[in-house]
DNA sequence: ACATAGTTGTTAGGGAGCTAACAAACGCGG
DNA sequence: CCGCGTTTGTTAGCTCCCTAACAACTATGT
């Protein structure tokens, strides 16, 4: 069997199974307690360094800003985040922690597990080529994708 | 700075990456023909085996049927494709190509150059170790998944 | 000072994914 | 033959992701 090109074809279907399988596992874990994966993130964000501008959470999770709306609307409406116009920048918000979710995010459960049941006995120099190998891809995958949106 | 398990944790990262990046250049190489990225697999799949029961295709494409039969339903609405019950197993149903649907694949573009842009002059033995470390992490996540969901 | 350009957030609309619950059809054991 | 479990597809409701268009605000250049 020629198999000169098959690993290559293969990378983008087991990226997308792999990616996939996290959120799934990551979501069960969560399913109790009503939230989102990256609901999860963006509380995480805010546990760690406090309230933080939307527009920055943009860049550190790296979505788009109406994506990040629509997500940051739900955290609202359940009453884990609030959320604030800036006093020097109107049209920027400010994203800060209830006390309410701050008590959500003490019930949660460390999910840590998860990385290490996944790449735990993975060898390192693999576990890196495997990342320059996603990342090269993406990288020229991002500029094909600019290129063509600006001719 | 420690980089013992940063390349584990950037694995999944990259993973998503490059699972969006790649679902983004097909997703606006498809956009002219008002077709998604899953959408192109289900006439894929019609154009190279011909009719194909649909609870097959969600082996093939490794997707909930729930997820399938809302694909298919839009390509039904389109025109693309037509479904019919199995006269053996009234159940199953039976996806076909219409005139429609065949015409639209013949203007479709090739898309082989997304996988030449992103993989082409990627070293082999390094795109397998890639492809068995996602697998090996996939395989994992999706164990946890069944054992987490069958106690 | 004021028109113009850029930034930020939201809304609208759609693709792709999931679970849970339901109906229809098949199959099989009693 | 008939009830019961299984398979298949659909629907409802949710997450996450995108683009396009709009409003509001800021910044900049003349």
């Amino acid at each position: 069997m020629n198999d000169d090109r098959d690993s290559q074809a293969l990378v983008g279907a087991w990226a997308k199974r792999c990616y996939f399988a996290g959120r799934a596992v990551m979501d069960s874990a969560l399913r109790p307690y009503d939230l989102g994966s990256v609901q999860w993130y963006v509380l995480h964000q805010l546990v760690q360094s406090g309230p933080t501008m939307q527009r920055d959470l943009v860049r550190l999770l790296q979505i788009e800003r109406a994506t990040l709306s629509g997500i940051v609307a739900a955290l609202v409406r359940k009453g884990l985040v609030e959320q604030e116009p800036d006093p020097l920048d109107q049209r920027q918000k400010r994203l800060r922690l209830t006390a309410a979710g701050a008590r959500l995010w003490d019930d949660l459960p460390d999910l840590a597990f998860i990385r290490s049941v996944a790449f735990d006995d993975i060898d390192e120099a693999e576990a890196a080529t495997a990342v320059r190998v996603l990342r090269t891809a993406t990288e020229r995958l991002e500029q094909l994708l600019r290129k063509g949106t600006q001719p």
